[in-house]
DNA sequence: GTATTAAATCGGAATCATTCTTATAAATTT
DNA sequence: AAATTTATAAGAATGATTCCGATTTAATAC
């Protein structure tokens, strides 16, 4: 997943170009991290002015449901990130600090299925978190 | 873990013993599910009749300190549910109507534990969602 | 390029879960 | 029973998120 790609999907589903969402797939694209609502809020603030949090939560949704973005809950927050490129089903090791990622390749529900009788399973959460290189140092 | 045990735990810590307490981890004990606070408070508000939000977090958290309870985060809500019997490290797979769970004994990280240089790994979540027998029919 | 229309945005109010505060009440100790 | 310490009620405060009405803007039709 890309900027352009992820706009030519948004025209493609009929919803419009805008400079904010550009600037906001941009930043997620250049941060490859999670970043939360406010996050995205505090590093488009100085070119938007008015920018509201309305407007960022109805992108982040939008985003998330056309498959740009991947979210997770962390801490209480929704945090999102560009979806990653690998195309296969995966999970991340997570800093907690500051939402950086790393592959997790290896899926649990493939190396030891999950079932179990009258029970409908439907979706699963695998994370690791801890620190960063960086995060650990400060 | 059962609810004189956990009356005696707090008596060890020196905290108090309280009916509300002693209701709160009994209905816990029936329930053996995951509840939410207003779960809590819905169960309890009829014999107590100005019960505060307040009392059951504080109660919850406490609870939720001293090992009594175990939590998880759900739909953007904290969960808490009696911490099971079985004293070795384990997951749940939940129903995302009603709370109840079933045991995972396997943990993917000692099946294939995850690493990464200089990444400090400190917990990891797993849990797989599904909807059980009752609510699968409602 | 202007008019039309549908979608996007702003600004602030509303909501929901959770935490904090202060005064009062209850449990334990003496 | 009095003194001490912890628990509680009630409501205010907080933080994240959503909703709403009015306004603006992008895409489309003319």
């Amino acid at each position: 997943m890309n900027v352009d790609k992820a706009m030519e999907k948004l025209k493609e589903e009929g919803y419009k170009y805008t400079d904010k969402r550009m600037d906001m797939l941009q930043l997620f694209k250049d941060e490859s991290r999670y970043l939360a609502a406010k996050d995205v809020l505090e590093a488009l603030k100085d070119k938007y002015k008015g920018l509201s949090f309305d407007t960022i939560y109805r992108n982040l949704s939008l985003f998330s449901d056309l498959g740009i973005l991947e979210t997770t809950e962390l801490a209480g927050e929704k945090k999102f990130r560009f979806t990653c490129s690998t195309d296969h089903h995966h999970h991340h090791l997570i800093c907690l600090e500051c939402g950086k990622t790393r592959h997790i390749d290896e899926c649990p529900m493939d190396v030891s299925p999950v079932s179990a009788e009258g029970f409908a399973v439907t979706g699963h959460k695998f994370e690791v978190y801890g620190y960063c290189n960086e995060c650990q140092e400060s």
